[in-house]
RNA sequence: GGGCGGUUAGCUCAGUGGUAGAGCACUUCGUUCACACCGAAGGGGUCACAGGUUCAAAUCCUGUACCGCCCA
């Protein structure tokens, strides 16, 4: 290949789309069939069948290929395991819309057809997300892909209810559940948003019975009063001492309700007195539990008011709050109305207001399987990653509530309960099961209900390795090594998985957990689709490529729990592309062949290159280790750019030009370029795959390559510490060329030095663009001059210096010397300190403050010239 | 109400006790044969605030304010 035909613009579209399907067709996305290595593997959280890729995804996926693709080069045996999950609800939901549009409903359909439309559209649509995550760069094992309604999976889920059923953990239970009256279902808090708006306190009068006064509450919602069954206030509170246990009369309902004390109310919140409906708020089903009160359902379904609500009967939720408001009025009851911030709780899922209804529903005991879980995470067997989700983690399972598993929909696993005619319930795999279990009675219906999307995701990481059969691929990959995801789930799918695994393996589901940031736009707000914030990361790739958007998002991810995605990030990201790029390509313009077999004696800047690479190797190898990506991107990146390029290769090319020289920068670019694209290849897949493959003596993909293994002798600090000394000085010339107009790399004949260069004569005046370093001072004329560690430089430039601009010059430079210095005398004037501090540091400071005081005399006398 | 995270240059962020950093943006200069998606130089910061510990604090401690998230 001509290296020197290749575009000096980076194209990654068609470089991505090349290597992806290499990648494939050489079957390097299945782990490799060697026993003898060790183990590391993932099994992705399953993103919805409903889902397209978001820049959730795009950050979630990358950093667990970015994973696989570190181990795979450090040796391991890799198996991320992709998938989706069935969603219950959110596919239901979106199925119902579409069905709505054919003016067909799931009701009109009936549970077997619409559960068939709902396999259709997971057919035509389900695997979106899947292709998109190629496009991402991910590596999976798309052979061992599995979806949670899968035949076998789907036993496996039935298996889990019926063995957890059969042990007591599985009961059927009446609580306060959100309900939501659009979909018709319980949904989980996970599904439910907090949103805060202007709305109303009533206050509201209910007499006494026995005609002494009243009590005045204070609600949002006046229609649940129609289920009151009592009126509540704190047994510590003196407005009320020696009334509890008289009766109240329910206004408008006429019924008597007792006055009780509980802890629950506030005494500092209005009257303190609250109306207690147990059926339709979860604090007062607390009381109610407490309290051993009955517990009146008025809404329905549908959030209707239903037949106990007498005269309301038949009203919608807001309706009858109108209606029950005007006649509250009518009746006199009604003190006052007052704006008020009302919480609601609002279903992801349809964006309906929840209603909290008391309900039948199965629940799962969580208390006995949480123990393990708490265990593992305490005796450090299960890690999170930042530490500090460790403890959020320990809080949530330490006070760990019933699990709720049971959902109205038709789309899910089945309950597998069936009852006898009597309703006794049996659980079994099949009806016929059952049937036989219950022996004489006969099974007449299976629950109607459905599972808990988290009930199956839950047996993600044994399950889809084949559980519950002994399959190898359960005995190789199971524990899982690490479960990337967001920090919202860490209760409802973490920590499941946790109880499940320990549960039914008796080995925890994987050893570390490393939940990542959100990204947030520009502006930090969280990216949605509705708010019109939400950025389509595959417009994204077709603009920069994959592996830009990768390092945009991965480059930002450590410990933090925001990233924030800007446009302007990705551009960045896309011109590091094509400086590697282009300087891969001057790398191969200036090998020929094979490229050296061997270098020649290196040189001090080969050494110092070495060094740095040694350092960066090690730094990069911890960071991934620790999945501190942002760590590992921008070493890679500094590296890169600045010691590779901005000094390397500058500092090279003269001697690349040189028949004689060229061997040894040759050869520590190709060791360098090829260590470099290894440890970036995680982040970027493509484009390191790209330039490994052009050079010179590559057999096989980098994918498959090794880890670089840098020599221990290549860290070399006083190498570094003398070479960086030769580009201080560089820099300290060329800042002061830039300060007499003396344009940037136009060679110019000579500049005289008073110190000790250390031997980088030859690179900085090569890097300071002087013909010649002369030792001295300038015989006669003018000259400017500075003084840079410990070094006077003197250029002679006379005629083209003003004196006015020159003395200028000094007089900043004199000032910012000065400043310093007084910094440090401070410090060193003080006792206490070469008292106290470390010897190096005060030795430190001192040559410190030597070397100012002379550089200060020098200027001062410099000074004197041009007065 | 409880908990967690954040507050450092115009912007986005590094920086776990020893002279305040990077990228972008900005200013000036420069198309030289890897790259203008580039190079050179430069300006720019009371490290949110108030106390404390320390020879020394962006960094450790206490408190406050503001922003964000989680739980109730």
């Amino acid at each position: 290949m001509q290296e020197s035909s290749l575009s000096t613009r980076y194209d990654a579209s068609q470089v991505e789309s090349k290597w992806y399907a290499l990648w494939e067709e050489a079957g390097l996305f299945q782990p490799e069939n060697d026993p003898s290595k060790p183990i590391f593997s993932i099994t992705i959280p399953p993103p919805n069948i409903t889902g397209s890729l978001h820049m959730g995804h795009a950050l979630c996926y990358p950093i667990q290929d970015l994973l696989g693709r570190y181990q795979r080069l450090r040796g391991q045996r890799v198996l991320i395991l992709p998938g989706q999950d069935h969603a219950g609800i959110a596919t239901q939901s979106v199925v119902e819309k579409n069905l709505k549009k054919e003016g067909l409903s799931s009701v009109k359909l009936g549970r077997e057809a619409f559960v068939e439309k709902v396999w259709e559209w997971r057919k035509t649509s389900g695997d979106t997300i899947l292709h998109q995550f190629r496009s991402l760069g991910c590596a999976f094992d798309w052979n061992r892909s599995r979806f949670t309604l899968d035949d076998k999976y789907a036993e496996a889920v039935l298996r889990v209810f019926i063995d957890w059923f059969r042990r007591g953990l599985i009961y059927r239970g009446k609580r306060v559940v959100n309900w939501d009256p659009v979909l018709r279902t319980s949904v989980s808090d996970i599904e439910t948003e907090r949103k805060v708006v202007q709305g109303k306190l009533y206050h509201i009068r209910y007499p006494f019975a026995d005609g002494s006064g009243h009590v005045t509450i204070a609600t949002t919602r006046p229609e649940t009063m129609l289920a009151d069954v009592a009126v509540a206030v704190h047994p510590s509170d003196k407005r009320y001492e020696g009334q509890i246990g008289k009766a109240l009369i329910l206004p408008l309902m006429n019924r008597e309700i007792p006055l009780i004390a509980d802890p629950y109310p506030d005494p500092e919140f209005g009257t303190g007195a609250v109306k207690i409906t147990p059926a339709h708020d979860p604090n007062d089903y607390e009381v109610g539990i407490r309290q051993g009160l009955s517990m009146p359902v008025v809404l329905d379904e549908r959030a209707k008011v239903n037949e106990f609500g007498g005269p309301y009967a038949g009203l919608d939720r807001y309706e009858a709050r109108k209606k029950i408001v005007a006649d509250l009025e009518e009746a006199g009851a009604l003190e006052k109305i007052e704006d008020h911030e009302i919480a609601l709780i609002v279903s992801e899922r349809s964006g309906e207001v929840i209603e909290p209804l008391l309900s039948e529903q199965w629940f799962v005991a969580q208390t006995k399987l949480a123990q393990p879980g708490i265990d593992a995470v305490k005796k450090g067997e299960i890690q999170f990653f930042p530490e500090r989700y460790n403890r959020i983690f320990l809080d949530w399972m330490e006070n760990i509530r019933d699990w709720c598993v049971s959902r109205q929909l038709w789309w899910g696993h089945r309950v597998p309960v069936y009852y006898t005619e009597e309703g006794t319930p049996f659980a079994a795999l099949s009806w016929d099961d059952a049937q036989a279990q219950a022996g004489e009675a006969k099974i007449v219906r299976q629950d109607d209900d459905v599972l808990d999307t988290w009930f199956s995701s839950g047996l993600w990481p044994f399950a889809t390795l084949g559980w519950p059969e002994a399959t190898d691929d359960l005995k190789t990959f199971y524990p899982t090594s690490v479960l990337v995801t967001d920090r919202n789930i860490i209760n409802l799918w973490v920590a499941r998985m946790v109880m499940m695994g320990l549960d039914f393996i008796q080995e925890i589901p994987f050893k570390h957990v490393y939940i990542h940031a959100t990204v947030m736009n520009e502006q930090g707000q969280r990216m949605s689709k509705s708010l019109g914030t939400g950025v389509d990361p595959m417009e994204v790739i077709e603009k920069v490529g994959a592996d830009a958007m990768r390092f945009t998002l991965l480059s930002q991810a450590g410990s933090n729990q925001e990233i924030r995605y800007s446009e302007k990030k990705t551009t960045d990201a896309r011109n590091f592309c094509n400086k590697i790029w282009n300087a891969s390509r001057f790398v191969l313009m200036n090998v020929e062949g094979e490229g050296p077999a061997q270098s020649g004696p290196l040189e001090p800047v080969d050494q110092w290159l070495l060094s740095r690479l040694a350092r960066t190797e090690a730094i990069v190898r911890q960071a991934y280790d620790g999945y501190d990506m942002q760590l590992a991107g921008t070493t890679l990146y500094d590296f890169f750019w600045s010691e590779v390029c901005d000094w390397y290769i500058e500092v090279s090319k003269s001697r690349l030009q040189n028949p004689e020289q060229r061997a040894t920068p040759q050869w520590v670019l190709l060791r360098v370029l090829r260590a470099f694209v290894t440890m970036l290849h995680p982040i970027m897949p493509h484009l390191t795959e790209e330039v490994y493959s052009h050079l010179p003596g590559t057999k096989g993909f980098l994918m498959q390559a090794s880890w670089p293994d840098i020599p221990r002798e290549w860290l070399n600090p006083d190498v570094e510490s003398r070479v960086e000394r030769w580009f201080e000085q560089t820099r300290g010339l060329r800042a002061l060329r830039a300060e007499v107009d003396l344009a940037a790399m136009k060679t110019v004949p000579a500049v005289y030095f008073e110190g000790d260069l250390q031997g980088g004569e030859a690179v900085i005046a090569s890097q300071a663009w002087f013909e010649q370093l002369v030792p001295g001072q300038p015989a006669e004329g003018r000259s400017v001059s500075t003084t840079v560690a410990g070094v006077d430089w003197h250029l002679p430039i006379e005629g083209l210096i003003d004196p006015a601009q020159e003395s200028a010059r000094l007089e900043r430079e004199k000032a910012k010397t000065q400043a310093e210095l007084t910094k440090l005398e401070e410090r060193l004037s003080n006792p206490m300190f070469a008292e106290r501090a470390k010897p190096e540091v005060v030795e430190r400071e001192r040559a410190a403050a030597t070397e100012l005081r002379e550089k200060l005399s020098k200027i001062e006398a410099r000074l004197a010239l041009f007065r």
